[in-house]
RNA sequence: GCCCUCGUGGUGGAAUUGGUAGACACAAAGGACUUAAAAUCCUUGCCCUUCGGGGAGUGCCGGUUCGAGUCCGGCCGAGGGCACCA
């Protein structure tokens, strides 16, 4: 019988539609069962799929489909973040409105995954842009005004001049907008923003219970959050004019002695008494003018604008130290005050140096005479012993610090601090494809937020993207409202919330997405929350999961159901990568234009000669991408899946290529041949026991590989078992050629094992062997830990560490014998002939190493 | 500058606790089947060899150990995060 090839077109489009119509990935709503959330970052609605999205959501699928197989009842969602600001830019470009650009994406997108098979509930399907959605998310924003967790201030904010926008710090990379990638300027505007600072402690401390997460991930939001242990210490300034307190913050007070100027932010509430001062004004133009880079920034030399205050030194009577504006502090950490201590930190030592300030040192390092200790041009900034301190001399730094604060606090100058690196999140963006800020400004100053009763404030349908700046803005009548309360004349905020609060609650809505009355019912959310796994690229480290660990916290504080953490495992992934193509003349071109000719690439449009750069994460301004849709169309679904799989670990990133995906094709085609060589197998001899015992060894070593890969995340090691098994398994199949039950049997195990890897050929040969189309409903196998014992070992045989022969010897053998068997193989015999044996080591069924001496 | 991670064949990568380094795959070379091609299958893969085997070998140098890809110290290289954070 002539077999026939695997037709994945025809085959995946018929279980598409089998798993379509039975609905077979709707979670239960048996709330007893043991539940399992598995969720994918949602994807941003730009177009087409890229590669990304497929290796992100194969990954997830394998997981979801595993756990559904092992008994969970799974929530495995999807859906679309769908706000944001290519659609305006597609918007000015293509005269295309952003709802209908957006929600053509989202058919198109919809319509690529279903093609890859996921095991997705769509009927929990939910979009960003929906108003459906976004009342929810205005309500919480009123709920967090009236938390306290809203505020307007007007403050510096991050400019970006491109996309005429303001950005959050976590949306600046390197000084320049995190999408634009233009130079950032600074600019006051008045802003609303959450105060995520409430929760920096919080956000910081409850990392550590966050086990199955990455270490990486948790470093990175740890030094974001940037917790510093020091205390605040109060200041008497006086001049010839009136006295004043300031406070410092700093987390060296043990350097306190070594105190010898004041610095101040060049924003500190004294700047208003030098508003008018013309020399002022001009160091603070010169401190504007640096740029905003942060390398330009880090590289500025340290100078400063000096006052006519001085201060009084807390522990030295009649010490007055000099009161600078300096260019290096920060009016928004800590107090936007110090005191300069040139001799323990290298900005105070510049700036000491420039204007002659006073250098003493106070700590004196580990194993140094006090003579020999001269500060030159490198501040001396670790631990060490304290001199010139009076109080503290002869302490170390630790203790000088504990020692300090307790007089501080004492004497009622200061008192132990902590403060943190993280600034509030600004949420304010002047943009159109947003959700609205559900806040209006009466004519009488006042600020009014809309009553729940009239949300959502929906967006207007009717815009002109012909001026610059906000289209809310420049409506016509939108904007113009009147007071709910009074009737009073109102505006409204036109100004709508960054789309990161968009995804900040988005697994919340997956728990009850139909809900009318609220974002989430709070059974469900008990039900279902925390995500179990969520998967997603490590370049929302912090943005987007430090968002969503502050949102949910702060929207369920003080309900029924506190969501801390909302993600209990996290795993990132890596990109995808392709080689990049340019033309001589510099033009990227894409792969599928690029043709070899005797190991020379050209354009086979142009004919130009190309040249192959280095492999880098697909993008589009790169033109180093491939197309998923039509790498599916060639190779189908599974083998489309099985690439993401194999080779790389997830975590690491993936280089695409053809060689590779043909390889995939083959194996595919591999598992339906296998099949069709049981199916067709008409030998009637009855197989021996011990063939039978082979075939269940090899199953039962697949199944305990296949289960703790999946459960560790080495999907590629997965991929490489299943490989290795359909080899050994074809070969027993040539070798025993006895009636086909047997294999039968073992072969509907593996197809479990394969089905989260590769659903539609599993599904296509489960019901070719067992007539049914029920492979989802089956029970993922356990294996037998005795059958995986084996009867023999390999014993390896080392003289003085060295690998010197393999002996094959029975389970249990003597120490005595196995040695003795040792001695007798020629190899051994030879090395040790004339030699003093000095000792045996002996491991158990795997190794002997004789340790022999000249 | 500070912090983190990673260095294994031509390539992607295996190697649960220190115990047979290179599983599995891709690419390459040779071969089988075929009129031919595709598909499929087999063999090879550093150096020496009398074909039994021997030697070197996981970025480099050193250490611990009977035994190190794995642990420790020091270099070198690549990638990532933070960057005037007091």
């Amino acid at each position: 019988m002539l077999s026939e090839k695997f037709n994945h077109s025809v085959v995946e489009k018929k279980w598409h539609k089998f798993w379509d119509e039975n609905k077979i990935f709707k979670p239960k709503s048996d709330l007893a069962q043991k539940k399992f959330y598995c969720l994918e970052m949602f994807p941003y609605p730009s177009g087409k799929i890229h590669m990304g999205h497929v290796r992100n959501y194969t990954l997830g699928d394998v997981i979801a489909n595993f756990k559904r197989l092992s008994g969970f009842n799974v929530l495995h969602p999807m859906g679309w973040d769908s706000f944001g600001m290519p659609a305006e830019n597609a918007a000015i470009q293509n005269k295309l409105h952003p709802k209908n650009w957006t929600l053509s994406n989202i058919e198109t997108m919809k319509s690529q995954l279903k093609l890859l098979g996921f095991s997705i509930d769509w009927d929990k399907e939910i979009s960003t842009c929906d108003e459906n959605y976004y009342k929810h998310q205005q309500k919480y924003f009123l709920e967090l005004y009236k938390k306290g967790l809203v505020y307007k201030k007007e403050s510096l904010v991050n400019w970006d001049p491109i996309d005429n926008t303001v950005l959050a710090n976590e949306q600046v990379i390197d000084g320049k907008g995190w999408r634009s990638g233009a130079d950032v300027v600074q600019k006051k505007l008045s802003q609303w923003f959450f105060k995520i600072t409430e929760f920096a402690d919080e956000l910081h401390q409850s990392l550590d219970t966050l086990i199955n997460w990455p270490e990486k991930v948790k470093l990175m939001q740890r030094n974001w959050i940037g917790k510093s242990q020091g205390c605040e210490v109060e200041f008497n300034l006086s001049s010839k004019s009136q006295n004043k307190k300031i406070t410092i913050f700093t987390t060296r007070p043990d350097t306190m002695f070594g105190a010898s100027f004041i610095a101040l932010a060049i924003d500190h509430p004294i700047s208003k008494e030098y508003e008018e001062n013309v020399e002022f004004i001009k160091f603070k133009d010169q401190c504007y003018k640096i740029g905003n880079t942060d390398e330009a920034i880090a590289k500025t030399d340290k100078f400063g604008f000096q006052t006519e205050y001085f201060a009084d030194h807390p522990f030295i009577p009649n010490k007055k130290l000099p009161v600078y504006f300096a260019n290096f502090v920060l009016m928004d950490y800590g107090t936007g005050a110090i005191f300069g201590c040139p001799a323990h930190d290298q900005r105070d030592l510049d700036f000491a140096k420039k204007y002659n300030l006073e250098i003493t040192p106070v700590i004196l390092p580990k194993g140094l005479n006090q003579k020999d200790f001269i500060i030159k041009n490198e501040a001396f900034t670790e631990d060490g012993t304290l001199i010139n301190s009076d109080f503290l001399n002869g302490l170390n730094t630790e203790d000088a610090k504990k020692q300090v604060i307790e007089r501080f606090e004492k004497e009622k100058k200061g008192k132990g601090k902590i403060t943190f690196r993280l600034r509030d999140w600004g949420i304010s963006r002047q943009r159109y494809w947003g959700c609205p800020i559900p806040i209006l400004y009466r004519e009488d100053g006042s600020i009014i937020p809309v009553p729940e009763k009239d949300l959502p404030v929906k967006l207007p349908e009717d815009i002109s993207f012909d001026k610059p700046g906000n289209p809310l803005e420049h409506h016509p009548s939108w904007k113009y409202t009147t007071c709910p309360e009074t009737g009073m004349k109102a505006i409204r905020e036109t100004d709508t919330l960054d789309t990161f609060v968009d995804s900040s609650w988005y697994f919340l809505r997956f728990c009850s997405s139909q809900n009318e009355q609220s974002g989430y019912d709070i059974n469900d959310a008990k039900y279902w929350m925390p995500v179990d796994q969520y998967i997603g690229g490590v370049e929302h480290a912090i943005l987007h999961l430090l968002y969503s660990r502050f949102f949910s916290r702060a929207i369920s504080k003080g309900s029924k159901f506190e969501i801390k953490e909302p993600f209990n495992g996290l795993f990132t992934q890596g990109m995808v990568c392709h080689k990049t193509f340019k033309t001589e003349d510099g033009q990227w071109t894409y792969p599928e234009d690029v043709i070899e000719k005797n190991g020379n690439f050209f354009d086979k449009n142009s004919n130009k000669k190309i040249i192959v750069g280095s492999s880098e994460s697909m993008s589009k301004s790169k033109k180093n991408v491939v197309d998923p849709q039509s790498v599916i169309d060639m190779y189908g679904a599974d083998a489309v899946r099985w690439f993401m799989l194999s080779d790389s670990p997830p975590e690491r990133d993936i280089q695409w290529s053809d060689e590779g995906i043909a390889g995939c094709y083959k194996f595919i085609q591999k598992i339906w041949s296998t099949s069709e060589k049981i199916l067709n197998n008409s030998n009637k001899r009855k197989i021996t026991e011990n063939e039978k015992n082979n075939l269940e060894k090899l199953i039962n070593k697949l199944i305990k590989e296949i289960t703790f890969n999946i459960e560790h995340f080495h999907f590629n090691v997965a991929v490489a078992k299943f490989y290795e098994f359909i080899n050994n398994f074809n070969k027993a199949l040539l070798d025993y050629d006895c009636d086909k039950q047997e294999f039968i049997e073992i072969f509907k195990k593996f197809l479990i094992l394969i089905y989260p890897f590769t659903p539609h050929v599993s599904f296509e040969i489960w019901e070719k062997i067992t007539n049914k189309k029920d492979l989802h409903l089956q029970k993922w196998p356990d294996f037998k830990e005795e059958l995986l014992k084996e009867e023999e070992f390999n014993i390896v045989i080392q003289v003085n560490g060295k690998k010197r022969a393999i002996l094959l010897a029975k389970k249990n053998t003597s120490e005595d014998s196995l040695f003795n068997m040792c001695l007798e193989t020629d190899n051994v015999k030879k090395l040790i002939e004339n030699k003093k044996i000095i000792k045996k080591i002996y491991i158990k069924n795997k190794l002997i190493n004789i340790v022999v001496h000249e």
